[in-house]
DNA sequence: CAGCAGAATGAAGTTCGTTCATTTTTGAAG
DNA sequence: CTTCAAAAATGAACGAACTTCATTCTGCTG
């Protein structure tokens, strides 16, 4: 990798962590991209040579967000615990207990409404892309399940697995827009799954 | 009613008029307010003394929409058809058939958001009440048919009818950012009640 | 009829996100 | 080593429409 390619890299790594920064710490609207140029160290320009719009920069980093969470996902997936609880628990908790580590609810409710709002610009459809993976990690996990046995034959892991994804969707948003704790999300989905459970589990 | 109230009531409904029918045909973000005034016969100070922002007009406006939605749900859960795919089906294609009479899909975009974005405005929590009033009628649906013996007595209708109402909200959401028909959003919900059905159906 | 409170008016301001002409830097060829 | 074209960075200026608010008007009451 040539000079150009590295000072490329090094100068997207600085506005990705600057920006990442200060929107975690002073919120989305507050952010300037004046002053996300200056801490990165580049010019304000330089900023839209690497992101079309700013709000196309906050979509990148909470992309980047998902893709760990993603990665984190596949591990349960190839060896989920046998009770379909213990495995939802332990593959939902993976995306959750993350989310707010890098990234405040205000970020996660700001790209939430740029996928929605504009959901044809590219990194609107890379967001989405992302969220189909992770509905495919839940329809993966019932398939392993039923596969061993720890579900009814009956079960569409397809049709369920995106329902079941779908409502952790809706509990995400409905926890990023309040103020309640992650042990609150936490519990009223695995209050969730037990219900279901009852109804799928062998 | 005085002069000055009905006054107050047609501004109003003028405002909303004219907004619904700007918005729906050049979308919310090409509407100017000075343009809804206009259309409306006001001055443009005038549709703040109505409502705070631009946004949160939209919002009322969805807002009437879901409302008028909420109303015709209330028929099917008073005497729900015996079968849940059928009884499903009926209160949900309630919900869809009607949501592009009189808003676009740039409208429910936009409106979901500025809930999403802005979750402590006045118009959001008013949206959010009606949002959870929708989920309520499908608990209450399912709760009907379990107490008719038509769903398994296991089968808890308060989480199950959210994890319903989750899919249909997410499902509702990637319809209006897409070009999908409304067909096709039915087929596909139908499709997951059916598999749902399998296993809460008694 | 007088006076007041509530409501309408509409022109001006403000604020950043974004653009783009210009300058600087890089890397390869001669 | 020098030259030069292409790629990238710079930052000053722009623009556009939402919102504000001082002023004006109007309906109501005593």
């Amino acid at each position: 990798m040539g000079l150009r390619a590295r000072q490329k890299a090094d100068r997207n790594a600085r506005i990705i962590q600057a920006a990442t920064a200060l929107f975690r710490d002073s919120g989305f609207d507050a952010v300037r991209m004046e002053t996300i140029a200056a801490v990165a160290e580049v010019s304000a320009g330089t900023v839209y040579n690497y992101f079309p719009t700013k709000g196309d920069l906050l979509v990148a980093i909470v992309s980047h967000e998902v893709e760990e969470v993603l990665e984190a996902g596949e591990a349960t997936i190839k060896d989920p615990p046998p009770h379909v609880i213990a495995a939802l628990s332990q593959l939902v908790h993976g995306y959750f207990d993350h989310s707010l580590n890098y990234l405040s609810k205000d970020m996660w409710r700001t790209a939430m409404a740029m996928t929605i709002q504009m959901p044809d610009t590219a990194s609107s459809q890379h967001y989405v892309a992302l969220d189909a993976r992770l509905r495919g990690q839940v329809v993966a996990l019932l398939a392993a399940l039923q596969a061993r046995g720890h579900l009814r034959a009956v079960l569409d892991p397809v049709a369920v697995g995106a329902v079941v994804f779908h409502n952790l969707d809706a509990m995400f948003r409905i926890f990023v827009t309040t103020d309640q704790p992650l042990a609150a999300l936490r519990d009223a989905v695995d209050a969730q799954h037990r219900a279901l459970a009852v109804l799928i589990a062998h």
